[in-house]
Parts: structure tokens; C-alpha cells; sequence
DNA sequence: TAAATTACTTTGACAGGCAGAGTAATATTT
DNA sequence: AAATATTACTCTGCCTGTCAAAGTAATTTA
């Protein structure tokens, strides 16, 4: 199980990354995590729901209710164009900050 | 420029890399990360003292005075051997967050 | 000798992530 | 039918890492 303060600052791409896959809600994305992890990696609820805050205020995200459920019901969030253009910055991000961090951490032992 | 809180959570891993290559001093890491970085990442003196003291705590690294300086007293860092152990589980970590965070971010576009 | 550079320290603030507690609706078990 | 489990979201208050800003001090260069 990876701690979550080395996946911090990561998880606005990961969230969005599934979200531009297609609409989805919370629960849903949070099961989505720990399946496609092996649960190596688990989004906490209160985390998750400040991340869509956070994403949803800076209009990379928006909301609408769902119609159907088997509990509580459902906030799907969609991305806009302008959080598609926010992902894309994320992405080439995260190439670079893999060869900063190689930079320092291949050829050890 | 990479933002800095996309690397956090990493920077001890960076720290203690270079300190595991032999002795250093705040400075001297604070230029050696630019330099390797090409200017890509800079740390900031207050976060590299943080780190410093929070590793030093926890008997990661420990503390001596050099004898010559071309300004303020230098204060070198080495690494024990709990912090040897300790860079080890981190070099293990971030291939791990590696592989995770890549199961989400590759394949876009 | 004034200014620049090298070198370290401290304080207070901010942002992201989390535990814990709570609300609510649907599904399953008894 | 009632109790329990599961699905689903929200809120509050705390903790930790990072940083801006300000300061101290010694050495080098102009």
C-alpha cells in the first residue's frame, strides 16, 4: 500500500484522467482506483470529495445528478473543455517530473 | 519550471540520494539540484533547512561542522545506516508510484 | 570599505490530505 | 417487517510539508 503523501499533488491527475474516460461519480471513481491498483493505492473518501471541490470551483469539472442509484444518489461529474486542456498540461507534467526525479534515483545500488 | 508541490513528498528521496553519494552541505545540495535539473527544479532554502531537520531527527542523517567555508559555517550532512535502509525502501517506493501513476496517465491522447 | 556571495536559521502562513462523524437512500438478511 | 449492510455524499478540525520573508554571519570581490 503506497502512502499517500508521495502520491499527494497527484491525485487532480488521476481523477481527471478517469473522468475524461467518462462521466463518473465518486464511489464509482474510488472503486475505480483500488481495482485498477490492486488496491496498491486507496483515494480517501474526504479527499476525494475535496479534490472534486477544488476541481469543480476552478471549472475543470462540472456536476449534474444522476437518475438512478443503489444508495445514496449520485453526483456525476463531467469534464470541460477547460479541464481537458488542464489534463493535458498534467500529463506532459508527469513525463517531466519522472525524469527529474530518475535524474536522482537511477543507478542506485 | 516544475511546481514544487508536484515533487513533494519526494524530496528526501532527492536529499538523501545526494547525500548517500557522500557528504554535503545545504548549499551545496541547493546548487547540485539545479544543476542536475538544468534549472527544471530549484529548492527552496527554507524547505531544504525543513527537510534537514526532520531527517536529522529521525536519525537519518547526522550532522558535523567543516572546517573551511567561503561564507557562513558549513554544516555537512552524512547518512547513517537506518537512513541507508531508509533510501532504500524509497528508491523501492518510486518505482512503485511509477507504475501506478502510470496505469492512469498512460494511453491518453 | 562597500557590496556581493556563500551559508544557515526561524517564524508564520497556506494548501492538500485525512480521521471521524454524520446524513440518506437502497439492498439484503433475518 | 425490521434490522443490517451497502451505496453515496458532506462537513469539521487537525496534521504535515513547503514556502515567503526576514534575519544572522563569514568570506570574497569590486
Amino acid at each position: 500500500m503506497v502512502r499517500s503523501d508521495i502520491i499527494r499533488g497527484h491525485l487532480d491527475s488521476i481523477i481527471l484522467r478517469l473522468i475524461s474516460e467518462k462521466d463518473r461519480y465518486g464511489y464509482e471513481i474510488s472503486q475505480e482506483i483500488s481495482l485498477r491498483t490492486n488496491n496498491r493505492f486507496q483515494i480517501k473518501e474526504a479527499t476525494l470529495y475535496a479534490v472534486f471541490q477544488r476541481l469543480e470551483k476552478k471549472e475543470i469539472i462540472e456536476a449534474y445528478y444522476g437518475d438512478v442509484s443503489h444508495g445514496g444518489k449520485r453526483k456525476y461529474y463531467r469534464i470541460t473543455s477547460l479541464g481537458k486542456a488542464y489534463l493535458n498540461e498534467l500529463v506532459k507534467e508527469w513525463s517531466e517530473v519522472k525524469e527529474i526525479i530518475d535524474l536522482f534515483m537511477e543507478g542506485f545500488e
